[in-house]
DNA sequence: GTCTATAATTTGATAGAC
DNA sequence: GTCTATCAAATTATAGAC
C-alpha cells in the first residue's frame, strides 16, 4: 500500500470515487489525473494499467473496510453491537460520500473487470462474510450451541446491505437504506 | 417496443445481454452491430443515440418482468405463492442467463446514466414496490388488519433480491442465492 | 434499412526529454 | 516523478450512396 499522503494514494482516492460512483468503465486515466493535477502519462508510473490500478484499489477498499470493523470475536463486544458496527460500514458509503460500495459495483460489474480486479472483489465478500459469520456466533457463558444456519445469515446481510444501497441512492432516499436496515435488525439478535 | 422478431428487437436483445453482464458503459455500438450482424451506422438508424437505445432497453425489460409476474391483487393468488413467484423472476435471470438484473446493474451506475436512462431505472424500482406493496398486504376473508410495515418489507425483499444475485454471481455460487432466498421466505407468510 | 466513409473525441498505453 | 508528444484503437455519431 501506498505512502500516506503520497500522490499514489491521491491516484488511489480519486479512483475509488469515481469507481463507486460511474463504476470500473466509467473513468479513464485522464479522468484520474485531471483531478489529481498530474498528466495521465504520470498515473501509469505509479499503475502501469488500469487493472494495476483497480486491483490496488479495491484491495485497499477492503482493507479499511474490515479494520473499520474491528474484531469480530472480541467477547467484550456483543452481537448486537457487532451488527450494528456492520451496518454503520455501508450507511458511511451511502450517507458520507452518497456513493456505493466500491465492491457491491465491482461485484455487479464482475464480468467486465480484469481478473486480478474481479479476484479482489470476491475477496472482500469472502472476507465480509467470514466477519459476520464470526460476529454472529453465539456467545458469552450462556451461549446456545451453534447452528449451521449462520453462513446463510451472513449472505443475507451482506447481500440485503448492498442491495440497500443500491436501491437507495437510485431512488435518492436515504431513506430507504434506513428502512431496510431497521429490518435486518429485527431479524433477532444472535 | 419495435415489432417481435423485428431488428430493433433483436438489438435491443443484445443491448439488454450486454448491459446486464458488462453494464451501461461496458458495451459500444460495434459490439452490437456485430451480434446482430449489421454495421454499427445501421444500429443508430433505429436507436438515433446510445441513451434512446439503454431507456428502450430498460423499458421494455420492466415491462416484460413486470408482467411475467402477473396481477398482484388476485384474491385467487395467496401472498406465498405470489412472492414466490416474485422470487421466481430474480433466480431466472441468474440461473437461465447467468446475467444480473438489468435494473440492477443500472441503479448501481445510476450516476454516470444519462437522464432518460437512469429514469427507466428508477420507475423499474418503483413498480416493483408497488407489486410488492399489494402481493403482500393481507387478504382473504380473514385478514387482520393492514400494518404501516408493508413498504418497508417491500424495500427489503427487493433489496435483498438484487444483492443475492451480485453475491452469487461474484462467488460463482448459484447456491448462495437459493439460501438467500430461502431466508426471505422465512420471513413469514403475510 | 443497410451500407461505406468519415468526422471528432476519447481511450489505454509508450517513448523519451527533463 | 512529471512532462510533451504520440500512437493505435475504440468510441458515439453523421452524411450520403444504394
Amino acid at each position: 500500500m501506498p505512502d500516506r499522503g503520497s500522490k499514489a494514494e491521491d491516484i488511489l482516492d480519486a479512483a475509488e470515487s469515481m469507481a463507486r460512483s460511474n463504476g470500473y468503465n466509467g473513468f479513464s486515466f485522464r479522468d484520474l489525473a485531471s483531478a489529481v493535477g498530474i498528466k495521465s502519462a504520470s498515473v501509469h508510473y505509479h499503475f502501469p494499467t488500469k487493472a494495476d490500478l483497480g486491483a490496488a484499489c479495491a484491495r485497499r477498499y477492503a482493507e479499511r473496510f474490515l479494520q473499520a470493523l474491528g474484531d469480530p470475536s472480541d467477547p467484550e463486544t456483543s452481537a448486537d453491537v457487532l451488527l450494528e458496527r456492520y451496518i454503520d460500514a455501508f450507511r458511511r458509503a451511502l450517507a458520507v460520500d452518497g456513493q456505493m460500495c466500491l465492491c457491491g459495483m465491482l461485484g455487479a460489474e464482475i464480468d467486465s473487470l480484469p481478473e486480478e480486479v474481479a479476484e479482489e472483489a470476491r475477496r472482500f465478500f469472502e472476507l465480509n462474510l467470514d466477519w459476520l459469520e464470526t460476529a454472529t456466533i453465539p456467545r458469552g457463558p450462556a451461549a446456545p450451541p451453534g447452528h449451521a444456519d449462520t453462513r446463510s445469515r451472513a449472505l443475507g446481510i451482506l447481500a440485503t446491505l448492498e442491495g440497500a444501497v443500491i436501491l437507495s441512492r437510485s431512488l435518492g432516499e436515504l431513506a430507504v437504506f434506513e428502512q431496510i436496515a431497521a429490518r435486518i435488525r429485527r431479524w433477532e439478535g444472535i
